[in-house]
DNA sequence: AGTTAAACCTGGTTGC
DNA sequence: TGCAACCAGGTTTAAC
């Protein structure tokens, strides 16, 4: 389910609500991706701070008044993985069968629900996401960081061999982009997904570049897609899938000039565009 | 070293 | 109706 849009909309409808919230208690279900790192009931006491996000992680502080807490301060960082998503509720049905992670706050019960269980939630040590950087090692830059220009895009797509759908899903040269959005922003950009991305001139970079971002706020401002059972912390759904040229739409007409969306796999993906307004 | 397959899981949909 | 096969928003790990 969830690409940036998708996680960045779940970020701000959790980072009011929580801010300040304290940590009352944890219960976990089955295992996630990897182990939370500590006991749970270290959790208990903190306080939580600001909700950031790294490409598609969160990451939520865990602060410790010095005064009167021995407790030590970290964050959790979070990964919706594939099928994942966070609601926070004041009242809260029994945790399901999918429900692998509870923060009970004093401002409500914060739940992961993650069927397939390719999320986490891993405890780390500091308080900036940097310390966490295990796993945050090999991302790219933010889409929308201004350190990142149509130059240094070019530069980095130049090194890349494999095919461009294939290396914007990496997400080592710019993070968020997941299979809808990656298949989006190469329609709107005109560009093949199967051309090698070190043969991408700078001005199609250029316009890659920015059919990324345009794609991703796009997204951002409909609450992002929806496709099965994505919800914002809220119950809110996404309606950017509406607006999808080609993802999801093999066999159809293209909007912009009629030829049917195919459908090929590449990196073990459906990758969906169309054969003329996409050129190698 | 760089690129590609396999793996982690569950559930919904499709087709015989 | 039953059951096998395939599909799904991601990313690490192992293998060419």
């Amino acid at each position: 389910m969830p690409e940036l849009p998708e996680v960045e909309v779940t970020r701000r409808s959790i980072d009011e609500p929580l801010r300040d919230a304290r940590v009352l208690g944890v219960r976990l279900g089955k295992p996630l991706r990897w182990p939370l790192g500590c006991r749970p009931e270290s959790l208990v006491g903190a306080r939580i701070g600001p909700v950031a996000r790294r490409g598609k992680y969160l990451w939520m502080p865990m602060l410790r008044d010095p005064a009167a807490d021995a407790g030590q301060a970290g964050g959790l960082l979070m990964h919706l993985g594939m099928s994942g998503s966070l609601s926070l509720s004041n009242l809260p049905p029994p945790a399901g069968a999918h429900d692998h992670f509870d923060l009970e706050t004093s401002r409500g019960l914060l739940r992961l629900t993650d069927p397939r269980r390719f999320g986490a939630v891993v405890w780390s040590a500091g308080l900036d996401v940097a310390p966490a950087a295990g796993l945050l090692a090999s991302l790219g830059p933010e889409p929308f960081d201004p350190a990142l220009t149509p130059s240094t895009f070019h530069a980095d797509l130049h090194t890349r061999r494999s095919p461009i759908k294939t290396v914007l899903l990496s997400g080592e040269v710019v993070v968020g982009a997941g299979n809808i959005y990656a298949c989006e922003a190469l329609f709107r950009a005109g560009i093949d997904p199967r051309l090698r991305a070190h043969l991408i001139s700078r001005p199609r970079a250029a316009r890659l570049l920015e059919a990324i971002r345009s794609t991703l706020a796009q997204a951002l401002a409909l609450g992002g897609s929806t496709l099965r059972d994505f919800r914002d912390a809220h119950g809110m759904n996404g309606e950017f899938q509406a607006s999808a040229a080609v993802y999801g739409r093999e066999g159809q007409a293209c909007p912009v000039c009629g030829t049917t969306v195919r459908r090929l796999v590449q990196s073990q993906r459906s990758t969906y565009f169309c054969g003329r307004c996409q050129r190698r």
